[in-house]
DNA sequence: ATCTTGATTAGCGGGACGGAATTCAAGATA
DNA sequence: TATCTTGAATTCCGTCCCGCTAATCAAGAT
């Protein structure tokens, strides 16, 4: 067998270069978090373009509910604790029921806030939005959900997934902002 | 000036040992949220006890991750389109409203679950804990949240993550389940 | 035309090292 | 004596280095 003359350099090969990386020291109970952190971060493969929310606005009625934090726990929850609570009255804003709607959320854009695809989100339209909000904006005539903030100076959406692009807003273009997002509802089962 | 002799060497100098830490090769662009994760990690030594649930930090299950819905999906949307929601009947079960309690999240432990700190969780105490189910359990004394499941035909607390060391009881070991989740609730303002 | 295999390139994890952080205690100061 | 200043000790954190592994390409073999 003569000395085989297999491959030969040239560009393209090897293994494919991906997004650089850094190392970070993790304390050990932390580890798998954030292991599974990276996961998700992995998992949706090159999620094309940011989906819109799905627009589901619903107005809110209020009505009576009992609800409990278990006994002999005291702090910060002592709000509610041994207290009845009504979920209306808990999770929407005192007067801005008529303009307190839920929206269905699809796409992984706000992952990083901890919002997913499927989850529903509260949105107020009667708040003033502010820099940091996450809030419901009206983009190329579709819903999205986006963080506000600036970027170069500029007002501008960020999304809190790097496979996603904020969105900026230069001079004479205007930003419809729908509403603010003030909580997130996933239904676990 | 002669040659000082402060210090010395004795036991329990230096900078106090912590817990131990392991290197994780994090993508550039993630760099910045792990960063934060673990800074709110190190943050709240502040209030000790008042918290409702105290969560073990080696108990985490992924739920919300496992939630992918391709791109379109009419049908889902209008499920409740132009109606009025009552957050109590559309958060509650019926007739489980004596039985449901809102208890509120303390500590980082379960992101991967996309639970956060400060989150609320609405259980159920009347359901009856299913296979795949999220439950809130009494571990050592302390609640927990995990998947419900079995391994090796005994019932077990198994995190859907690989990263994570299922809890598997055997036979006499009692597993005492507290109640089920059935929603997570974040305030994002 | 397809399979096998060597070469190539880059990610991943462990060891090691320097700087920073934090605590202790000796000396200086009032 | 009580308090402040400062050097020493100890550990953590980020980074460099390096070998191993994974993934891809293309030349030869079938």
């Amino acid at each position: 067998m003569p000395p085989s003359d297999h491959g030969g350099s040239r560009p393209g090969a090897g293994r494919p270069a991906g997004e650089p990386s850094q190392r970070i020291r993790v304390p050990e109970s932390q580890v798998p978090a954030v292991l599974a952190y990276l996961d998700a971060y992995r998992k949706p493969p090159a999620l094309e373009e940011p989906r819109p929310v799905s627009l589901d606005p619903s107005t809110v009625a209020l009505t009576a509910f009992t609800s409990r934090v278990p006994a002999g726990v005291p702090g910060v929850a002592d709000a509610h604790a041994d207290e009845a609570v009504d979920l209306n009255t808990h999770l929407v804003l005192p007067g801005h029921e008529p303009s307190t709607f839920i929206i269905r959320v699809s796409g992984w854009s706000m992952i990083g806030a901890g919002i997913f695809d499927n989850d529903e989100v509260i949105v107020d339209r009667a708040l003033k939005p502010r820099q940091g909000d996450i809030v419901v904006a009206i983009v190329n005539g579709e819903l999205s959900i986006k963080r506000l903030g600036t970027l170069d100076g500029q007002v501008a959406l960020l999304p809190e997934n790097a496979h996603f692009k904020p969105i900026v807003f230069r001079e004479g273009e205007t930003l419809e902002i729908w509403g603010v997002v003030t909580r997130c509802l996933r239904a676990l089962r």
